[in-house]
DNA sequence: CGGTTTTGACCCGCGC
DNA sequence: GCGCGGGTCAAAACCG
């Protein structure tokens, strides 16, 4: 067989009894197969996100993992050098012990904060039940902070994908949500304030393209069809035979793709039963030390933190996507008016292929990172990459901000169809002002730069480099309306 | 023994 | 209608 995506290697078995997020966390990291490569293994912070850092993170196996990454960006945990191989330099062995606990301290205090945002957001949304007239329970009997599963950030399709499903059986993914107080003066589940309220506004974003909820709805059939098609793609130089991107997948298939001589291998995500989403691997015919691994459909189950960073990310890309592929008002598909955009702003990081079966973003890892403005790397070095969804959801939010796109924070009943209702014209502007702004993609790639390098150098403060040469030519790329492939390229 | 991988068969959409 | 290619199924093999 050829040493293609699949190589014979088995995804990690794992328990099938899930104590979310801590053991599948610890597990996937715990039982990472030597030969893949580990994307969002963050080995010096975590869980700030949501957990403890005190917790069962703490014990994770160090073991080095030769990834095999062969990545062009420069690694380093707090500024210090490391290799690719994830092993550090000299320099680091200096590194005393209180220099470790004061950074681990730093993750703790920024843990902390989190947590009290994320318990303001819920006190919040128990007053303003509270106001209401109807009979309510309190957000949380035990006064103590809920603890929300992961997917409450997640800006994907499944939004749009299973809230097809929501409206008759009621989605799976909603049903995930701790249970809030329903009985609310408007009857709606305000787990859906929730999520307005972390992620303002890709969130709202996805409910504008969501138009079937409101009775409003437009979006036809074929625009569905587009929607629970569209994918997103990871370019990323490894000799590994697959990602480790936080989830458990069982390989169902392994087809020989025409024009490249490496065989494509279909895995399905297995941390839940039913879940959607799939993945497929392959190589890169030009360039075999590239694996792309493209990613369909939204998981239905609470992700671990390391999956988290994954599925936000990807569903980002593909929420700016299909967003810029919903037909507007004047007719013309906005993926032309993403795509010129992008191409206006950043031929480098930009590229579309008309060959693409379904719409696809492609994330390109495979380049430097060490194009982007300094004030952009600034912002986000020192980032723990936990974070990494609320970076990229802040991202969105302070890019629609900069875009003028001024959503209600009204959560009242009502808003949604009044989202609803937004001129698809009005969501095109904003999909174009968003991707207009180089700092949304910058930030996207940088993002993911950093993950790249905590995952296989495993530091967590990752600085991006120091090179800032950012080049926003033009390019001739053509652009397809149906079959659009968006490649942001951190070049 | 249960879960995963392998692999040929099958299905389906699309272009001619 | 036919062929092609992508995607999935499912039985057998494999593995821990």
């Amino acid at each position: 067989m050829d040493a293609g995506a699949d190589g014979g290697h088995s995804s990690h078995s794992q328990p099938t009894s899930i104590q979310f997020p801590v053991k599948l966390y610890s597990t996937a990291t715990d039982h990472k197969p030597l030969n893949e490569m580990d994307f969002f293994t963050d080995k010096n912070n975590h869980d700030v996100l949501l957990h403890d850092h005190s917790d069962n993170y703490s014990d994770h196996n160090h073991n080095d993992v030769n990834t095999g990454l062969h990545l062009l960006s420069r690694n380093t945990i707090s500024g210090q050098s490391v290799r690719d191989d994830g092993t550090s330099t000299d320099s680091d062995d200096k590194r005393t012990k209180d220099e470790l606990e004061v950074e681990l301290e730093k993750m703790s205090i920024e843990n902390r904060r989190l947590k009290q945002e994320l318990h303001l957001m819920m006190m919040k949304l128990h007053k303003r039940e509270e106001n209401s007239d109807e009979e309510h329970k309190p957000v949380n009997e035990g006064g103590e902070m809920m603890m929300m599963p992961m997917p409450f950030i997640d800006l994907g399709l499944a939004s749009l994908e299973d809230e097809n499903s929501r409206s008759t059986s009621e989605g799976k993914i909603h049903d995930e949500l701790p249970r809030l107080p329903v009985n609310n003066v408007d009857g709606r589940d305000h787990r859906e304030d929730v999520l307005d309220q972390v992620l303002p506004c890709s969130n709202k974003v996805s409910r504008l393209n969501d138009t079937k909820n409101d009775g409003s709805g437009s979006i036809d059939q074929a625009t569905e069809a587009t929607i629970r098609k569209a994918r997103v793609s990871v370019r990323a130089k490894s000799e590994a035979p697959m990602i480790t991107d936080g989830c458990q997948w069982r390989k169902y298939g392994q087809k020989m793709a025409k024009g490249n001589p490496c065989p494509r291998a279909y895995y399905r995500c297995t941390m839940a039963a039913g879940c959607p989403v799939r993945k497929q691997v392959k190589r890169c015919a030009e360039d075999r030390t590239i694996l792309i691994t493209t990613y369909e459909g939204n998981h239905n189950h609470p992700l671990p933190p390391a999956a988290m960073a994954m599925s936000s990310t990807t569903s980002s890309a593909a929420r700016m996507l299909l967003s810029g592929s919903m037909p507007s008002s004047d007719g013309i598909i906005n993926s032309n008016f993403l795509a010129r955009t992008l191409f206006a702003c950043s031929s480098s990081m930009a590229t579309i292929s008309a060959s693409a079966p379904f719409p696809t973003v492609t994330l390109d890892l495979t380049q430097s990172p060490n194009t982007f403005p300094v004030s952009q790397q600034q912002n986000f070095s020192g980032q723990n990459t936990a974070l990494l969804p609320q970076i990229i959801g802040q991202s969105l939010y302070n890019q629609s901000k900069f875009s003028g796109l001024q959503l209600s924070q009204d959560t009242e009943a009502g808003t949604i169809s009044q989202l609803g209702q937004l001129s698809r014209a009005g969501l095109a502007d904003t999909v174009t002002a968003l991707t207009t702004n180089p700092n949304f993609t910058n930030a996207l790639i940088t993002a993911f730069s950093s993950i790249i390098s905590g995952g296989s150098g495993g530091g967590s403060h990752t600085n991006t480099a120091v090179n800032t040469t950012n080049s926003y030519s033009s390019n001739n790329g053509s652009v397809n309306n149906k079959d659009s492939e968006f490649c942001f390229r951190g070049n």
